[in-house]
DNA sequence: CCCAATTCGGTTGTGCACAATCAAACGGTG
DNA sequence: CACCGTTTGATTGTGCACAACCGAATTGGG
C-alpha cells in the first residue's frame, strides 16, 4: 500500500521536471550560435519587447526590480547574469540619475542586432515540441494556472507562518 | 512587425519555465521538514519504489548508473547528491563486488523510516496545483509528449552535428 | 597475452536559483 | 535638520545541472 502513490513516473511534478530539462537542453543548442543561455534569453526577450513597445526612438531600458518581476527572478540571480550579459557587449548598465539605488539596464547597438538571429529560436522550439498551435496554446494556459495556483499556495504558506515551524 | 514573436508572456517555454520554479518554491517549504531538496526527494523516491518492488527482503539498492537513466540526470550532479544524501544518514554507498566500477545505492534504515512522512506530500502538491485528478493526469501526459519529442529533437541534431559546429 | 575502445564514477568549471544578510539611499515624522 | 523604517541592489553560501575531462576497470580483437 502506498507503493503506487510515491511512483516516480506517475507524479505530475516529476513530467515538469523532466520536460523543464529537455526543453533547457533544446534552448542550449538553440542560444549556443547567439552566445547566450536560456535566462539570458529571457532577459533579452524582455528587452526587445520593451525596445518594440517604446517605438524606434524610445529607450528600451528597464530597472533589474521590474526585470525581476517580468521573469519572476531575484536580483540574487539577475544581478551576475547581467554582469555577464553587460561584458558580452549586449547590454550597458548604469545608475538612475534620479534614483541612485536603481541600475538601469538597456540595449547596446549589438544587443538590438542579435534580435533578428533570435527570431528563428521559437519556431524551431515549437517545431521540435511536436505540439501544433492549438496543443501548445492550451499547455501554455494550463501551465499558466498551476503557476498561479502554486504561487498562491506558497504565499499563503508563508503568511500563515512568516518563518519555518513546519508543523 | 516580429513584435509578439519574441513576447514574453506568450512563450510555451516561458511558462514552463515558470511553472517549474513555482513548484520547486512549493517543494522546497514541504521538503523542508524532511531535511531534502526536490531531487534528493526524486532519489528517495527512486529507492523506495526499488523497495517495494523487492519486497520485504529485498535489497532496494541501484546504480549510480540506474538512478541517473530513471532520474534523467548524470553521474556529475547525481555524484555529490548522493554523497549529501548518505551524509545525512539516508543512503549508504558502496562499490558492487562483481564489478569493481559501479557503486550500489541503497536505503539506511532511517531513509527507510522516512518514507512514512514523505507519504503526505504528494497530495499536499496536488491540493496546491489546484487541479483535479483527471486535469493533472491529462497535463501530465502533455508534459511526457512535449519531453519525448524534445528529446527526440535533441538527439537527432546531436547526430547530425557531434560537435557543434553552428551553421 | 597485449593493446585499443568502451564503460564507469568522479572531478572541475561555468552558470542558474534562492535564502539570508548587508549597506546605501530615499521618505516621512518630529 | 536628525531619526527611523522602507526600498533597492549587491554579496555570500548552498545546492542543482551540465559539459568536458580524467583514471580505473572491463571487454574484444589480434
Amino acid at each position: 500500500m502506498g507503493k503506487d502513490l510515491l511512483r516516480l513516473d506517475g507524479q505530475l511534478c516529476f513530467a515538469m521536471y523532466a520536460a523543464c530539462r529537455a526543453m533547457d537542453a533544446l534552448y542550449r543548442r538553440e542560444l549556443a550560435a547567439l552566445g547566450l543561455t536560456y535566462p539570458q534569453y529571457l532577459v533579452m526577450l524582455e528587452l526587445w519587447s520593451r525596445a518594440a513597445d517604446a517605438g524606434p526612438n524610445g529607450e528600451a531600458a528597464a530597472t533589474v526590480k521590474q526585470l525581476g518581476r517580468a521573469l519572476r527572478l531575484d536580483s540574487g540571480t539577475l544581478s551576475p547574469l547581467l554582469k555577464r550579459l553587460e561584458a558580452a557587449g549586449l547590454v550597458r548598465r548604469e545608475r538612475d540619475r534620479h534614483d541612485e539605488r536603481s541600475v538601469r539596464v538597456a540595449l547596446t547597438g549589438q544587443g538590438h542586432a542579435l534580435r533578428a538571429r533570435a527570431e528563428r529560436v521559437p519556431a524551431r522550439a515549437h517545431a521540435a515540441s511536436g505540439l501544433d498551435a492549438a496543443e501548445a496554446e492550451h499547455l501554455r494556459r494550463m501551465l499558466g494556472r498551476v503557476t498561479a495556483s502554486l504561487d498562491l499556495a506558497v504565499a499563503d504558506a508563508d503568511a500563515t507562518t512568516p518563518a519555518g515551524p513546519a508543523a
